[in-house]
DNA sequence: AGGAATTGTTGACACGCCGCCAACAGGGCG
DNA sequence: CGCCCTGTTGGCGGCGTGTCAACAATTCCT
């Protein structure tokens, strides 16, 4: 355990050591609250002096903020290749695909939806809320949505929506152990079922044309298409 | 202006200084993150020496503490009398009633639900599972499903995840403006409609019987019992 | 090869915040 | 009036954060 095992000071490019203190924050705020991870613990942790943080980050603040835009952003590698079905059976492809996916990086993802964020700040806030975004979009091309422009923006608000529910019902499976895998499969299948084939529709519906219907009155026939899109 | 507007040393008894202390850091905390709100800016807000919220709170985060749990608190004032009616009306009452609660407390609600705590921190993950706890206790009276015992654990554990859509919904309405309180009622009732009457009977059922099923197969027909409990 | 230029890296300084504690003073009681 | 009880204050020591000039590891040039 001598001193120099590695050379005590070893020159690395830009990114490379930039990338070193990220995933070193990374595992020290998935694991601590906010406050009581300081810059000192991550100096340490990465073997680099504590002034090197500020020069590469800026602020304690703005390393959180990369931090937490790394833990969202993991989870979402890409949408697999969807099957191409009836409403339900993509539905169905959708949440196993979803239940997979948090399952695999479970405690990544745990520590990403946990980590609301250290209080309330708007910075962090808007990282997540362009996170929920994606996640939507995901689900909408999923489910064979993508297209849809009727009452879109109010589509898109349920599907937003609807990530909280699969959120917290994947925390009472994988956090509480309070549901199984199945049971989890079966609610959020029944749930997202009911939004996309009774929410939807009533919402678009006659209620929809007397309070704002301009571009199009149609009914919701598009459901049953399902979108060629691919995702970045 | 004047220094001795109030002479500038009042005693107070201990509740009163306390409670006017912790008044203070609740607003504080409600506006800004957790680390951008020193003791100094609470005691200065309260017009107090910062040594005495360490007397009144002992630590920072114990005051945080008790402030999420005032947030948390405040809103869920009682569930009111609720109608006796069947299964629908009741589930519609329901969400009328969080509706109007959620509005009417409008800023603390979000403020609260927002605040999910600074990172993860173990106590007040605590609190806030308490709240969620109480809220589900909440809904399964109003609904008519508080005597249940069947499958109550994963019953409650669905009760409680279908408070994150419940949150996430309401956030989409207050906060984005993205819905409408007519769209988000509709899409709340029709979930939990769904949850109840079809997830959770198919949990309790046939899939379920095969599990663990010991103290009873007996099907969900307690659903239509009105719970004549009030809470606390 | 040797020296200069480049730039990743360090250590220390100043400032602010937090927890603690001894001293101070408001208000009731004999 | 003077005493005691206790709410309240102000300052001390320690720690965390942001900044900056100096340092040294590589690279390039001659």
């Amino acid at each position: 355990m001598s001193v120099d095992t590695e050379s005590r000071r070893r020159r690395l490019e830009p990114d490379a050591r930039r990338g070193q203190i990220l995933a070193c924050a990374v595992r020290l705020f998935g694991a601590r609250p906010y406050a009581d991870v300081s810059t000192t613990d991550v100096a340490r942790e990465a073997g680099v002096a504590r002034g090197l943080i500020n020069h590469y980050f800026g602020t304690k603040k703005q390393l959180y903020l990369e931090v937490v835009r790394v833990m969202v952003t993991v989870p979402g590698v890409a949408v697999e290749r969807l099957p191409a079905g009836d409403l339900r059976t993509r539905v169905d492809a959708s949440v196993t695909w979803f239940l997979d996916v948090v399952s695999r990086h479970r405690d990544s993802w745990l520590a990403a939806v946990t980590a609301g964020g250290m209080g309330h700040d708007a910075d962090v806030a808007r990282v997540l809320t362009e996170a929920e975004e994606v996640a939507a979009d995901s689900v909408l091309v999923a489910v064979g949505l993508a297209d849809v422009t009727v009452r879109r923006a109010e589509l898109r608000a349920m599907i937003r929506a609807y990530g909280g529910l699969a959120t917290a019902t994947a925390r009472e499976w994988l956090q509480r152990g309070a549901l199984d895998r199945d049971q989890v499969h079966l609610l959020l299948t029944a749930t997202l079922l009911t939004i996309v084939e009774q929410v939807y529709p009533a919402v678009v519906g006659p209620a929809g044309a007397a309070q704002a219907g301009g571009a199009g009155s149609g009914r919701c026939t598009a459901i049953g298409t399902v979108s060629s899109r691919a995702q970045s």
